[in-house]
RNA sequence: GCUCCUUUCGUCUAGCGGUCCAGGACGUCGCCCUCUCACGGCGAAAACACGGGUUCGAGUCCCGUAGGGAGCGCCA
């Protein structure tokens, strides 16, 4: 069969590392690397750094960070844009070489001018053009100028958008943007789109707050006479108000959401349907993911970012993960506890019990946090610090079944069977339901209310370990 | 203010002119399971922003209105 000579798709993922990797940029970066991974392409890093105030090494390694934990990997050298800033400035003198450009003197004062009265008219704020035409030798000595792209002034400029479809501008709504600054540097507009250009980009998929800029860079890349790379602009991410995000609900560092005991892989699933469907499809693993994920299906609104959806999402890739993996999963979480330094040693000792009793626990947690929670009772020191409902269990009644309960458990095979026929057999012969005795082993064995299946906690314990805390609690009376 | 984008259950969404008295998921509520808490199972309430068109027929196409968002820098 013939095959169209396609060329590989590039596409790439550009944050300007002045802050965290927070989740709207995730999401972009998530985009960007299923659309190149299900296509045989590329998804290359550019480090947007040229804000040399704002940018700190702390955010380049956060964004690293980041991206290596959600395991969106890019490929190549990651650029960084400020290292390029002689190439942008040759690609503007060019533009004003060929007459496509122009030296704009105009001041601060001039320009503030400008917007004010526009705004009054009620017209958009913009550069009027005033040294568009005007003759370099009126150019005033004391003032180095800026270089202005010559954008058209008719017509219109179009971006067949991927995601939003064909979308016009009036050009006369766009003035002539600066390309470099007074000093010498380059501006954004001009560094993207030499970057994108240079770098091979085919696709740029990124938030839809770019999609003015998209035709601001459409005007460079045809002036520049540069074939224009397919945009998706996809819509942001709200917070649960519907406001942007921000720090208040969810536009936390993707370590905030690692910190939150949430697994990478459910992190995934869950930016990817914001946004993004396949029908009624809810989970998805990675392969189908990458074979599955096509821009077509983004939708043009923003989503709400929703903690218990995510929640629920992330208890179930818990559950569906084999207990090694969460075993594995908790010992690297470890850190992110506040006593978790104290804890790691002791982890390793009591490794085989956390594996041991992970089936029931995996089944009851949400997160990494709740499902350290479950195995903390491992842990604990004896005599057992009560939770206030534990104590309520353990009333004088419950101790003294407690102390039938002890010499009874002392005669069991440690196995789940036969202590399931044990305790159930004092249940009987207490006349009491199952739950009264159970009960008061849960909270005997675990200090809490609330824990895996009892015979689960025994056989985890150990009998050693098991009766030693059963003694702990159980009433001295056995005759009443 | 101007430009652009957007609007289906509380939330994420399915729906690409008739098969929709609108489907799924999370959340909520009820029941079942049950040694607790979960898991799981069953069930319920819950939405096409509004107004005009086009059409035999509109959630689906067009135009307004209203709401929401983004952008309008010698920031990125």
């Amino acid at each position: 069969m013939m095959t169209e000579p396609t060329s590989p798709i590039v596409t790439r993922f550009a944050p300007s590392p002045t802050g965290y990797l927070h989740i709207g940029g995730a999401r972009t970066a998530l985009f960007n690397w299923l659309y190149a991974r299900g296509r045989g392409g590329k998804m290359l890093l550019r480090i947007e750094d040229t804000d040399r105030a704002r940018s700190t090494p702390e955010a380049i390694d956060a964004i690293f960070d980041g991206l290596k934990w959600l395991g969106l990997h890019w490929d190549d050298e990651p650029i960084f844009q400020f290292q390029r800033a002689v190439r942008h400035r040759e690609i503007a003198e060019a533009l004003l070489a060929v007459g496509r450009a122009y030296r704009c003197y105009a001041s601060q004062e001039e320009l503030q001018e400008m917007r004010e009265t526009a705004r009054k008219e009620g017209r958009p704020p913009r550069y009027d053009g005033r040294w568009r035409d005007r003759d370099p030798s009126e150019a005033p000595a004391d003032r180095s100028p800026v270089i202005r792209l010559k954008a058209p002034q008719e017509g219109e400029t179009v971006i067949e958008d991927l995601v939003q479809g064909r979308v016009t501008w009036q050009n006369k709504d766009l003035d002539d943007l600066v390309l470099l600054r007074s000093d010498g540097t380059p501006t954004y507009m001009l560094s993207v789109v030499v970057d994108d250009h240079d770098m091979g980009v085919t696709h740029i998929i990124r938030g839809d707050d770019h999609l003015t800029n998209g035709a601001r860079q459409a005007q460079i890349y045809e002036a520049l006479g540069w074939p224009i790379p397919k945009m998706a602009h996809i819509p942001l991410i709200h917070g649960p108000d519907g406001a942007k995000l921000s720090k208040r609900h969810g536009a936390l560092g993707v370590e905030a959401y690692r910190a939150m005991g949430y697994l990478p892989e459910a992190m995934r699933n869950y930016l990817v349907r914001l946004g993004w469907s396949h029908g009624d499809q809810e989970i998805f693993s990675t392969e189908e993911l990458i074979s599955l994920f096509d821009l077509n299906r983004v939708g043009r609104s923003a989503a709400r970012f929703d903690f218990a959806k995510l929640e629920n999402l992330n208890g179930l890739y818990i559950r569906n993960s084999s207990d090694e993996y969460l075993v594995d999963a908790l010992e690297k979480f470890l850190p992110e506890l506040p006593d978790g330094a104290d804890l790691a040693p002791r982890f390793s000792v009591l490794r085989a019990r956390v594996l041991a009793i992970m089936p029931g626990l995996k089944e009851r947690a949400k997160t990494l946090i709740e499902l350290f929670d479950g195995t903390r009772f491992l842990f604990a020191e004896r005599p057992l610090q009560l939770e206030e409902k534990a104590k309520t269990i353990l009333s004088d009644q419950a101790r003294a079944i407690l102390g039938r309960a002890i010499p009874m458990l002392e005669a069991t095979e440690w196995k789940s069977v036969p202590l399931d026929a044990a305790v159930r057999q004092l249940a009987e012969q207490e006349s009491v339901k199952l739950a009264a005795v159970a009960q008061p082993l849960r909270a005997a064995l675990t200090g809490k209310s609330t824990s895996t299946g009892i015979f689960d906690v025994l056989i985890a314990l150990g009998k050693d370990e098991s009766l030693a805390r059963l003694r702990d609690q159980a009433g001295k009376t056995v005759a009443a």
